[in-house]
DNA sequence: CTCATTGCAAACCGTTTGCAGCGAA
DNA sequence: TTCGCTGCAAACGGTTTGCAATGAG
């Protein structure tokens, strides 16, 4: 994931390359663990970058609305960040406020397989996500 | 779900049997939508019951943590809540905030069997959920 | 050059806190 | 009677807004 890649995906949606949503878009992904807003800003000020406050909430909010970025499930008061695109699945730890994400295409075809022959009455499916609840065996050490 | 249910089920965990709290859970219930706290004290305000804002927060947190109600996963900035606490799933509308219960024996037994043999490096799981996202026949109208 | 993006500070609003009074068991 | 629960009002803190200045294309 390198930084003229992530260039190019900002301007495929119709999003201005600069260098405050390029160090957004590298938080998430160094920070690896599906920031908040507010953990960005804690660490772009690490950085000593003069960033405020308000430019990374809208920076945020547009990247998601143009799908650069998505947002994560939780069922606390917070919101928080993902710039994996691809199809994938998440880990939540019930010992600590670790999400991980998890991939596994096996799966995907297996439900697709099931729900193709068992419609849910009055709902079209476009998509399932797993939120796999655990422990850690590592990281929750 | 009578009222002497819940009466039994706030005991049960250990909570006091409130006029306040069953008003919360039938909201919950009646509500029927996974509500937020301020659906839930506009909801009580309409039927004219005089409960202080802090009350619902306070119940709300305490059911949750005694689980006699669950949290509801959203992306949104805010917490949702469900008063049913059999094992079950959650349909998201991409075009509305409507989520609905899904219950589902079968595919747990399929997640359940896949899983138990293709464990997940370093983790232990306790529990999958379905986060099943697409568009509602009726309610989506 | 133009319009999107950014910075700043104030406002907003959902949630929490502290404490006195009340009430379920 | 006792300790948990409730109401009130103030405080909190994360997020949004409005607008002038800046900068990417």
């Amino acid at each position: 994931m390198n930084i003229e890649f992530l260039k190019v995906k900002l301007r495929d949606r119709g999003l201005k390359s600069t260098p405050r949503r390029l160090s957004i878009l590298e938080a998430i992904i160094e920070l690896n663990n599906h920031p908040t807003a507010e953990e960005i800003i804690k660490f772009l000020k690490n950085q000593n970058l003069n960033i405020a406050i308000a430019t990374v909430y809208k920076a945020l909010d547009i990247m998601v609305a143009r799908k650069v970025i998505i947002r994560v499930d939780t069922e606390k008061n917070s919101i928080r960040y993902d710039a994996n695109l691809e199809q994938h699945h998440h880990l939540y730890s019930t010992e600590s406020n670790i999400i991980k994400d998890y991939k596994n295409d096996e799966i995907n075809k297996i439900l697709a397989k099931y729900f193709n022959k068992n419609k849910i009455l009055d709902f079209d499916i476009e998509e399932i996500k797993l939120q796999i609840i655990g422990k850690f065996g590592n990281y929750d050490k």
